[in-house]
DNA sequence: CGGGCAAGATTGTCTGACAGCCTGACTGTC
DNA sequence: GACAGTCAGGCTGTCAGACAATCTTGCCCG
């Protein structure tokens, strides 16, 4: 621990894999809309547009299959996942449950500074709560970093982030009801207090409930929304 | 509905993918632990003694890394993964966390056959608590089955069989501890009785206290038991 | 006896190829 | 004119072979 730069993550780590860097892009590219729910991921299409060879294609596309983010028909190929509303309510269970846990974890392992910086991810929610789209992810994804980096899970971390990417299959409408970031604000203001208080089931109740009330903002968004 | 044989799975998928055949073969030979943990998987191996080629090789080795049940280094390849201590806790915690919410979600939701299902699925873990492993854990995969059938919720039960088949991975002293099939029959039919009782937060928290129960044992048996 | 170097082993990736299945259009018949 | 059967194309599933990059291991030399 002599020197925190060193290592960073293990002493190389320089090129990481082509299909590591593909697997990224593709997902970024399924979780920013790019590539929508329901659309086909033709082998020989990415091929082309990636610049890569198929065996590589196929390595990356069973992973995010794993994952869930894509669909894996037999015999017909990959599809980006189209979520029905039931599964969705699902993911936001867990997503409940799990996230409950990892605040608990949090109050009961974090070290100070560590609650400090959850308190400063909690402000820059509140300052970013009419800031474009953008902004708030980026503040929430630092929010979510500075949780689970307390809770000290690794597994954890990675179950509820693979959640989390799947949920946000349906994110399209989600974040722009009015008010709700303001709500949401709210919420994790509250959990932080309690977390703060040391009161582990206070924090977790609060963030389960945050996690109910998205779950109902962006469902009766999906069940309005659309007729499909 | 004239004839349940027609169509029992719809027609043909006679054939399953090779790939998927292959990755539950490997699935099994690790979980089965004739595959150790922290063996090498060297890809011209399993070549050869599974008579495929290298690329559908390298996408099951993918598939089962994203699972966790194989851990692939970077320029190195892919052993079968092999747990810390640390890391078996957590995926504990989190079971007991997911397992108690398909528990709350069956006392809503199961019908009455459901119930009567779960509690002959206790019944035979009852009556097996003395008989051999293999029909031990027969009978447990019964009980789940039965579980998240009627808790409804495939993404949950998707997550939490990973998580189960992950904790697997060092079920090696677990189950032969004498005495832990006859506690853990007990609470299991705690959670039963809440069940019948429809009392969904009893039951919750019985079935959290059979995991950390669980917990407790697999752990501290593998603390004392191996100085590695 | 220690360190550097070379050979072997293994992964990462590409190219090319072929069989099987599914989809969709085309054609022939009623 | 509408429907059914057939055929072509597209795409996936899988294989074989090959080559560069990199890591490990063991040997040789200082």
């Amino acid at each position: 621990m002599a020197d925190p730069t060193w290592s960073a993550d293990q002493v190389g780590r320089v090129a990481a894999p082509l299909r590591e860097q593909v697997v990224t892009l593709v997902r970024d590219a399924i979780l920013g809309f790019r590539l929508q729910p329901g659309q086909r991921l033709v082998e020989r299409e990415l091929v082309e547009q990636l610049g890569i060879s198929r065996p590589t294609v196929r390595e990356v596309l069973r992973q995010l299959a794993v994952e869930g983010l894509v669909t894996v028909v037999p015999q017909r190929g990959a599809v980006v996942t189209a979520l029905t509303p039931d599964d969705a309510a699902d993911l936001y269970e867990m997503r409940a449950s799990l996230e409950a846990l990892a605040v608990r974890r949090f109050v009961q392992r974090a070290a100070p500074e560590h609650v400090e910086a959850l308190v400063a991810a909690v402000d820059e929610i509140e300052r970013t709560a009419r800031s474009a789209p953008q902004e708030q992810l980026q503040a929430k994804d630092r929010f979510y970093e500075v949780l689970f980096t307390g809770s000290g899970s690794a597994p954890l971390q990675q179950t509820v982030a693979g959640l989390q990417a799947r949920v946000r299959l349906l994110r399209a409408t989600s974040l722009s009801v009015p008010g709700r970031p303001e709500e949401a604000a709210a919420e994790l203001r509250a959990v932080v207090d309690a977390v703060q208080a040391g009161d582990a089931d206070a924090a977790a109740a609060a963030c389960a409930r945050h996690i109910e009330n998205a779950a109902r903002t962006a469902l009766s968004r999906l069940n309005t929304g659309e007729p499909a």
